[in-house]
DNA sequence: AACAGGTTCAACCGCCCATAG
DNA sequence: ACTATGGGCGGTTGAACCTGT
């Protein structure tokens, strides 16, 4: 029944690695691959945890690992996903290759953190769905999701100074404020930059006009095993400020799903979606769209 | 130069879900 | 169906480093 134990933590090494188990974790990795971490510190000589081993060679022996200092675009992306999702460091440190989670989580503890402004932070966040969480996901998911409103709530309002990382991808103007104080703000202004056309295509098969300016009611549902799921939706419809191209004829009624980063329209969960700009996206199906080779053109 | 206080970041801790048994 | 473990996650710690006095 069940397996043997990972370790029996008698006798193993801890602290810092030295440059001598650097290198025979490497060269056992590269030799063998990752995986089966439990075995590999014996397989490999080193007294170590299996866990150890694995955290040491992910944050920082993998040869893709992008060493040296966050780029001004790198911390925009941070701040941006942070202030959207939280502190769910895994997938932020995703749309930021070459990083790892524990690097975008100090980086944020030491540097960005603190250029939240507490002040800016909007009296009045927006409402917030809470659905069950449909994704696969490892980890704390259950406690993270717990913490995911007093998270947003305390500290995750959009740097006001930082520009958000689709403008820095685009050469088009927008009228993204630079003093935005909540979030459909910010998301308002995501969808201004949006290609007129990408939004046709995005509205094809979805609901048009659909009724906006109606207050989103709140509604948090448990998930499985009475767990508050992560999923946040945000309805930001009917108050687009515009620009040239805006649709101001348009009564459009978003929803911006925070778990799977997708905008969407008419509050259906089937309905078309936009993906995050900056994500690598698979289109599976007609109705998605993913706009991140658009943004890098 | 010496010290204190602040900052950074690698590593560890403990929790969680998926899954082997 | 159930238990124990592997792997993954976010939170925390503390040594090393930095900065100001």
């Amino acid at each position: 029944m069940g397996r043997t134990p990972c370790c029996e933590k008698v006798g193993l090494k801890r602290g810092r690695w030295t440059a001598e188990e650097d290198a025979i974790l490497s060269d056992y990795i590269q030799a063998h691959g990752e995986g089966s971490w439990r075995s590999l510190p014996k397989n490999a000589g080193l007294m170590r945890c299996g866990k150890s081993c694995r955290l040491r060679w992910i944050n920082y022996l993998r040869s893709d690992l992008r060493r040296g200092n966050i780029s001004k675009e790198e911390e925009n992306i941070i701040a941006y996903l942070h202030a959207s999702i939280g502190n769910r460091w895994s997938q932020i440190a995703a749309h930021l290759p070459g990083r790892t989670d524990n690097e975008v989580k100090n980086y944020w503890n030491s540097h960005l953190s603190r250029k939240i402004i507490p002040s800016r932070r909007p009296s009045n966040p927006p409402n917030i769905t809470i659905l069950p969480n449909l994704n696969k996901r490892k980890g704390r998911t259950s406690r993270s999701a717990m913490k995911i409103n007093k998270t947003y709530r305390q500290s995750t309002i959009p740097n006001p100074k930082v520009a958000a990382p689709h403008q820095q991808h685009t050469t088009k103007q927008t009228n993204v404020d630079p003093c935005a104080t909540s979030y459909e703000d910010e998301m308002l202004s995501f969808i201004d930059i949006l290609e007129p056309e990408m939004l046709t295509m995005a509205t094809d098969g979805g609901s048009m006009g659909s009724v906006a300016n109606e207050p989103a009611a709140s509604v948090i549902n448990e998930g499985k095993d009475g767990v508050k799921a992560v999923s946040e939706q945000v309805e930001v419809g009917g108050t687009s400020s515009s620009n040239a191209d805006s649709f101001d004829d348009w009564n459009w009624d978003w929803d911006f799903d925070v778990e799977d980063c997708v905008l969407g329209l008419g509050g259906e969960e089937d309905d078309t979606m936009l993906s995050w700009p900056w994500e690598s996206t698979t289109i599976d199906d007609d109705d998605f769209l993913g706009v991140d080779a658009w943004f890098q053109s």
